[in-house]
DNA sequence: AAGCTATGTCATCCA
DNA sequence: ACTGGATGACATAGC
């Protein structure tokens, strides 16, 4: 019963991570407030097994222990609150935007309009960093959390990867999404297989379909990309694309994208996207554009010139605006153009796809993977330097059928767009499987990380799952945990959401040492004061714990709590009890026993005197009966806990007999090492916890390690697919003298140390790739 | 009645 | 040498 409800909750939150990730917003706290019942009992609901009170309760009461009062409300609490704030999270799940094609996407089919555009130069002037690429990706994801964040599940658009020690609910989620999605990429080139995306990429559409959400859209955009059609993204209307040829083909100056986005830009984050095209390009200021740069974006690559512009920092511009403009894209044509399954040009290798059959043997050999923003600017040179003998192949901005720039995003095959047919049809003539592909040394590398990352994770006993339940478990508000039979003992409950991996650890590597040696010593020493001796700061901190709603679930430490639960209770109920010995309020040894010389019995009211003094009888330890059979004068608190002076002073005070001495001894003694034992105990329990405390913060440590390892795999991956696109994308403008497009099976982009691109033949970038692999092989040996 | 836990006690070591 | 803390081992009580 508890599995199936399990079960059903996680499949719930499954499908609405499904319904999420295709775009139907799930609005939960409608159904959890009062629209849908069951839901919200499923969620919510004390009748609900999926809570981890329910293993508690079940563990607790398996132990042969009550649970602790506390324990219940709290366990029911958090774990409600847990779930409700998983759910809630899958409406602002946090995944990076981006997307390199947002914006190319709009394009015109080539040819298909005449280059009336008057092409310009790079107006990219805004000077970023790397950071740049991230920090509106940070900050955009509120806004872009409203859209939906299927998109980026498919382009893994995170740049930045929320680094913050504490995962949040969405980054669990992502995370086991994204353990998943490397799994089914970590298979090296497979990663952009077609065949793989189309996959994927059907599950989408189904997804769609039943989501009813522009899905005729998506299916036409699918077909009509198969049949070289463009969709309007918009309206699904689709239309033939031309084929572009020679100098009639058009081409969309990325001058002219880069100036549209850059027009996005002064909207914000969370403005609304310019709906027509027309006005964003009114709005765009013609000052902006360089008059010495127009003409110049696509100029043959051997013709590579200085660099005006800093070119990494436009890339990186680029990739911001880009981000940014894809996040202000609506909802559903972004999901749509994610998940478009042919169509979508960075979804599909584009080495693979067989309506893009064009770029995988295009080399970019010498793009490292340590320098990404390096490879970024490798571009510069050759964007810069393009030749004004290729504006006229630009593609105009505004499409003549487009009247919306949601709609330029819908749908279109980029790679039809980056490569014309005519590039398309020659590349796989001879792009051979020994050809390298562009990116790949840096997918490679990815996969590599990545497959490591997977035997990381299983030999360490990690699966995805296992990690991203890992996660769930460490970091969840309540710090409980979903599974309980993976971690019995929840003490990392006690801290609290709250509790980081440093302050836990701190905690936990000074409390071993210090709390219960401290209160001992501290105890014994101001014994005179209070009157007790050992656990005092032992049961304060217990004390605090409990106050904070900490209650910890394994029996250890429920046993702990009611040593010091039960009887000091019981010690408020019957106050001479408090003369006794042996109780076990070690940490509240009473201090009104100090003037209580004699024994309580001559306290007691005659009446029930019989009565309570049996039960008296009943209460006192052994050496109480002993001390008192032998009439020993005081009592045994003193005779245990007063320091040794005023000890051998009391001793003196008293003519005793040998025996009664012996007795007085012995209760001492053994008093003293009954608290010692007890101290010792406490501390070995203390020791034990302490140590499964580490344990926990280690696991968390390490499971948010991989998940940042996971992060970066996926930027880098990103990026490579960005590197990949504009090489794409700069490839195929580059025209010979004669106008037409290189072959990418005969020519090649090459980079150079210097940031300069040069268009090579193949052949010889296939050698000097080989020559680049070698060395890395060299080094290892 | 057996098993388990909590606690007390003893023996021993050590500071 | 004495005192007392620490701790393993065992005993006992209670559930």
């Amino acid at each position: 019963m508890l599995s199936l409800k399990k079960y059903l909750t996680e499949g719930l939150l499954q499908f609405t991570i499904l319904l999420s990730l295709i775009g139907v917003r799930v609005d939960v706290d409608t159904y959890l407030t009062s629209q849908l019942p069951p839901l919200r009992e499923i969620i919510l609901g004390p009748s609900s097994a999926y809570t981890q009170t329910q293993f508690h309760n079940l563990r607790n009461t398996l132990d042969g222990y009550g649970v602790h009062p506390k324990s219940i409300d709290l366990d029911n609490y958090f774990t409600a609150r847990r779930l409700l704030s998983q759910v809630r999270a899958l409406d602002r799940f946090q995944v990076p935007t981006t997307e390199v094609n947002a914006w190319l996407v709009h394009r015109d089919p080539e040819g298909s309009v005449s280059g009336s555009q008057p092409s310009s130069g790079l107006t990219l002037e805004s000077s970023s960093g790397l950071q740049d690429v991230t920090g509106p990706d940070n900050g955009v994801r509120e806004s872009e959390t409203e859209q939906g964040f299927s998109e980026d599940l498919e382009d893994l658009g995170a740049v930045a990867p929320p680094v913050s020690g504490d995962l949040t609910k969405e980054d669990i989620d992502l995370i086991d999404i994204l353990w998943r999605q490397d799994i089914d990429l970590g298979a090296g080139r497979e990663i952009f297989d077609y065949s793989h995306r189309q996959k994927e990429q059907d599950v989408d559409k189904e997804l769609q379909d039943g989501a009813e959400q522009d899905d005729t859209w998506s299916g036409e955009g699918a077909e009509a990309l198969a049949r070289n059609l463009l969709v309007d993204g918009e309206t699904g209307e689709s239309f033939p694309a031309q084929v572009p040829g020679g100098e009639d083909q058009t081409a969309l100056s990325l001058e002219e994208c880069l100036r549209l986005l850059e027009a996005t830009c002064p909207f914000g984050e969370n403005a609304e996207f310019p709906a027509d095209i027309s006005s964003i390009t009114e709005a765009v200021p013609s000052e902006s554009e360089p008059p010495g740069l127009q003409n110049n974006l696509l100029s043959p690559l051997l013709t590579g010139t200085d660099s005006p512009f800093d070119l990494e920092q436009q890339w990186q511009d680029l990739m911001s605006i880009m981000e940014m403009q894809a996040m202000e894209v609506n909802t559903s044509t972004n999901e749509i153009l994610y998940s478009a399954p042919p169509g979508d040009p960075l979804s599909t290798n584009y080495s693979l796809a067989p309506n893009t059959p064009i770029n995988q043997n295009v080399s970019l050999h010498q793009a490292s993977l340590g320098g990404c923003s390096q490879d970024f600017s490798l571009f510069s040179p050759e964007v810069e330097s393009l030749p004004v003998a290729s504006s006229s192949t630009l593609l105009p901005l505004v499409p003549s059928n487009s009247t919306s720039l949601n709609s330029t995003f819908g749908s279109t095959n980029l790679a039809g767009l980056f490569f014309p047919p005519q590039l398309n049809g020659t590349a796989n003539d001879t792009a051979g499987p020994e050809l390298p592909d562009p990116l790949g040394g840096l997918l490679d590398e990815a996969m590599l990380d990545e497959i490591s990352l997977m035997d990381l994770a299983i030999e360490e006993g990690f699966n995805p799952v296992q990690a991203s339940q890992l996660e769930e478990e460490f970091d969840s508000d309540s710090g409980l945990s979903l599974d309980s039979s993976h971690s019995p003992s929840s003490l990392s409950s006690s801290e609290g959401s709250s509790s980081s991996s440093s302050s836990s650890s701190s905690s936990s590597s000074s409390s071993s040492s210090s709390s219960s040696s401290s209160s001992s010593s501290s105890a014994s020493s101001s014994f005179s004061e209070e009157g007790a001796v050992g656990y005092s700061s032992d049961s304060e901190t217990l004390d605090l714990e409990e106050a904070e709603g900490a209650v910890g679930y394994q029996p250890e430490y429920s046993k702990f709590c009611r040593m010091s639960y039960q009887d000091p209770s019981q010690l408020s109920c019957l106050p001479y009890l408090e003369h006794v010995g042996h109780n076990h309020t070690y940490n509240m040894a009473p201090s009104a026993l100090d003037s209580a010389d004699l024994p309580p019995p001559s306290a007691l009211k005659k009446g029930s005197k019989e009565k309570q003094a049996d039960f008296l009888d009943k209460q006192m330890s052994r050496d109480e009966h002993r001390a008192r059979a032998m009439k020993i004068p005081f009592t045994n608190d003193k005779i245990i806990n007063l320091p040794v002076e005023e000890f051998n002073e009391l001793l003196s005070k008293y003519q005793l007999s040998e025996a009664q001495l012996s007795l007085i001894r012995d209760i001492r003694r053994r008093g003293k090492n009954k608290m010692a034992a007890q101290n010792c105990r406490k501390r070995k329990l203390d020791t034990i916890l302490n140590l499964e405390r580490d344990v926990e913060d280690l696991q968390r440590d390490k499971a948010r390690l991989l998940r940042e390892k996971v992060e970066f795999l996926r930027s880098l991956r990103q990026m490579k697919q960005k590197v990949q696109s504009l090489y794409q994308e700069v490839f195929g403008r580059l025209r010979d003298e004669n106008g037409r497009p290189y072959s990418p099976s005969q020519y090649a982009l090459q980079y150079a140390g210097d940031g300069s691109v040069l268009l090579i033949p193949r052949t010889l970038a296939d050698q000097q790739a080989r020559r680049q692999e070698r060395k890395p092989k060299d080094r290892r040996k």
